[in-house]
DNA sequence: ACAGCGCTTCCGCCGGGCGAAAGGAAGATG
DNA sequence: CATCTTCCTTTCGCCCGGCGGAAGCGCTGT
């Protein structure tokens, strides 16, 4: 285990993840409460939350009942406690969230059909990727890839692309911090992830073959915003053996495009000419193909 | 200009809906300040937060900063605050929220395709319907219907189906206040709702015309978990002339029941017998696709 | 230059909230 | 049936975290 680099003082904080000290803040208490919630654990009794949060049963008691009346919880039959619609509503408010998700889906969809193979529409949050939209193809691929999922980035496909575009720096302390190895395939090494980034920033798209899941191929691409900024990243996954790479690219560039219009249409903004493009394929006149 | 108020330290709340009143609570100023987003201002300054909240600046600067720290809201290029990925990532959690949207979403996408209309899943929150999913047609029906809107139910084909299925004082709770008219066919007579609602219970499904939208046909049913409990509702939206009510309403049903069956997959429960059936329908083999 | 606005920081006083502890409900174990 | 455990709920007094007034700062527009 690595030291806590951002010395965050001492605390017994039991998160799902692992990060975050909200400590004896007043606000944090609260916010330790929903901490407490996680993929693991969507439903816990007070007790749970009191031990997970660190805050007293009589303190976790009434955040708990505030959150509840105010909506950011729900208490289900069994008596215990979960995350509300309340908190859906406020985050389909996001800009980078379900927003995001409005102008893609189309595409996102139309993707999955063509391909398919499992489509993820990615931001970057802090050093991870964070899901905005996950399309699965039926039952493959178990858990892998939904909604509010949380990766590391030099695992996935979204995550090559987000971090190749990103400052320097920032890839620099993402590169500076332990690869965690999902697959014997898994880029792990800095030097080895540096040459793959540079690749990446290069070709305007990220192929890479069982990262996270064995048989598996993705081909990623970034999405930018009206503005010419990076907003997020797409990809799509296929198993390996009937990839066709340079197809996907292409598709891929072709929904990136498509995605950047019909946000410029949502806010009402004006495309910013030279946005950037994804090199080795013919930019523009893809295959339209509706449904 | 106009001058400033000074806060009259009464409660002073610009809610984006209309209710709550979370006052000097400790907590409740917190959410005061999440309160401040709506779907009609997702970015917004420190001063409109402040005005917004009711909270003094200086106390509006503290949360927010402690909100942005933990990643509930996000600063963007201008300066202005927004919601945060990480609210996603914890909406995600939910189960009824996106959590019942991965066990519909294939149904439901298949539903769209086959309808070419306009798809929700709502569950009600409180006295209201929250769209848990919405896969709109193209470009019809400008901002109707997406994930986290928030509707009156008797205005909505999935309101119509939760309410006549919801506890009776629920209902009463209901149909005692004002009943707002979106056009002039929405129904706003409590008896005329009453008898609407009768209506549904019998047939286990609602159709309705012209409700929000005009030109429109609505067709619901409800989703029961695999309890047995009504968890859910699903509706169809497509315009009225071209609309063959009770196709939708086979469909529906069959997706309904394919909807508990993931829910029970997905959760590892074994179906409950006897569920609840849509009536005027022979339970089970619809009639494929019309497109 | 000045004025107006919005963001940030500081600090002293005050009251809201913390948590120990006790009470209560419900289930497990003997 | 008695007893033990676990979890939930409520109360209460003391204390310290946080509230907000005010001042400082950096904009932008006239």
């Amino acid at each position: 285990m690595p030291e806590v680099l951002e010395a965050p003082a001492a605390a017994t904080m039991l998160d799902d993840h692992g990060a975050h000290a909200p400590r004896t803040n007043a606000a944090g208490r609260l916010l330790a409460v929903l901490d407490a919630f996680g993929p693991r654990s969507r439903a816990l009794s007070l007790s749970e939350i009191s031990r997970r949060s660190g805050l007293s049963l009589s303190t976790t008691h009434r955040l708990v009942h505030e959150l509840l009346s105010w909506g950011a919880l729900e208490r289900d039959t069994n008596g215990r406690y979960s995350i509300g619609v309340r908190l859906l509503e406020l985050a389909a408010l996001a800009p980078r969230g379900l927003d995001l998700r409005e102008a893609a889906f189309p595409i996102l969809d139309d993707l999955h059909h063509r391909t398919r193979g499992n489509v993820h529409l990615g931001v970057r949050n802090g050093l991870e990727v964070v899901y905005v939209e996950a399309i699965r193809a039926c039952a493959t691929h178990p858990t892998n890839g939904r909604i509010g999922d949380r990766w590391p980035m030099h695992a996935t496909g979204t995550g090559l692309v987000l971090l190749a575009f990103a400052d320097r720096d920032l890839q620099e302390e993402a590169l500076s911090r332990p690869l965690e190895r999902f697959t014997p395939l898994t880029i792990t090494d800095p030097a080895e992830l540096r040459r793959k980034l540079a690749q990446v920033r290069q070709s305007g798209y990220a192929v890479a073959v069982g990262q996270i899941t064995l048989p598996d191929l993705v081909v990623a691409v970034p999405v930018y915003d009206p503005f010419g900024d990076l907003a997020a990243a797409i990809s799509v996954v296929v198993e390996a053996a009937r990839a066709k790479p340079q197809v996907l690219v292409s598709m891929l560039g072709d929904a990136s495009g498509e995605i950047t219009r019909r946000l410029a249409a949502q806010s009402g903004q004006r495309l910013v000419r030279s946005m950037p493009r994804v090199r080795g394929f013919a930019g523009g006149h893809g295959v339209p193909a509706t449904a």
